[in-house]
DNA sequence: GTCTATACGGTGATAGAC
DNA sequence: GTCTATCACCGTATAGAC
């Protein structure tokens, strides 16, 4: 039960900030010791390599969000819409949180694919067999399980790629863009209603 | 009218190669002047710095597709719908042959957003603008424009960001990802008119 | 564990001969 | 225009004293 920070604590939270900002090809050594308060020595004591280091951070920022977001699926006392409600809602509220997580990861996995296989991403298939049941019963209308789900997830998280390129567009301010944002769930949730309601109920 | 290709435009294409794969922060100068057949110093007398050389080609990637797509909204003889069909046809299109582009562009923007101040990407206005007319004609739902423009070009560009991800989800193959992405233009052209078109016609 | 010092290669960029 | 040689600097990584 130690007081104080570790100095590997102080130097995770630094790499974490600095990688989540720049990438791995941007981000640099000796800043991520500068920002921890030591020598980039110690970066190499404590964790070997740049690319070692790298890997630890996004296999825990990958599995830090992931259990808040699957929690919405288990709850079997609430119907495919209420989950799918309560989906939306907890991966845009952990994105608010995390803006800069979704450029993080996608440049992480596209310059190196094999990472993904540390990773069981199941939350997609899950959604994808909850649909399958759910046009079994006519309950949705039969919509194709993974386009459905890469829309789903592309709604909640282009907003964060294309920030910047949206502000111009659009000609919105931080508060405008965050306002937009902060309102995109209830969107999200009406547009995922429409596609999977279509002329039905 | 010269029969061989010029130099500099040998270095614009090995640059709008390595650039694009590896973006700005992992690109080479030596990379560059290899694919291009000649040595650093020729880079440097061509393009003065790999900043410079990094934004001509991000401006020239960005203006080479517009007008494609642009052009598919100026057919005023067509309907709303019509218009929009052309468009995500062409979108889609445009990105099956530059299936990096989107990380390319999200990534330069993001590492540096006032690069955007020398492009003009009226097309996110011009159909927000578009929906404000026909929602007072009352062809489509009271759709918010801008949250629309968004999930639309987020169903078209996303599934070119989250290619290793999803791949690794559902499983699939390069061909069988190739085969959903070869779909999608039905897929969104469904959804979008399920939004447009909630509880009416 | 923590530091200083340093190795070694690669980086973008430039000078100057041809 | 094209090349070689070289610059100053920074990158990751390591050795060794304390």
């Amino acid at each position: 039960m130690q007081e104080e920070v570790t100095t590997e604590q102080r130097i995770l939270e630094a790499a974490e900030d600095v990688f989540m900002h720049e990438g791995f090809a941007g981000a640099r050594m000796q800043q991520i010791a500068d920002k921890a308060g030591i020598n980039k020595a110690m970066l190499h004591y404590y964790f070997r390599s740049k690319d070692k280091l790298f890997e630890l951070i996004l296999q825990y920022k990958m599995r830090q969000f992931l259990p808040q977001i699957t929690a919405a699926l288990r709850d079997d006392s609430l119907t495919f819409f209420d989950k799918l409600d309560r989906f939306i809602m907890a991966y845009l509220g952990m994105l608010r949180k995390n803006t800069r997580l979704p450029l993080f990861i996608i440049s992480a996995i596209n310059r190196n694919p094999e990472l993904m296989a540390s990773f069981n991403l199941k939350v997609g298939r899950e959604i994808a067999e909850m649909m399958q049941q759910e046009i079994k019963k006519g309950h949705i209308s039969p919509v194709h399980p993974q386009q459905f789900v890469l829309t789903l997830i592309g709604m909640c998280i282009f907003p964060f790629l294309a920030r910047p390129i949206f502000r111009s567009v659009f000609e919105l301010s931080n508060d405008d863009y965050d306002h937009l944002i902060a309102e995109r769930h209830l969107h999200v949730m009406q547009y995922a209603r429409a596609i999977l309601k279509t002329a039905r109920e």
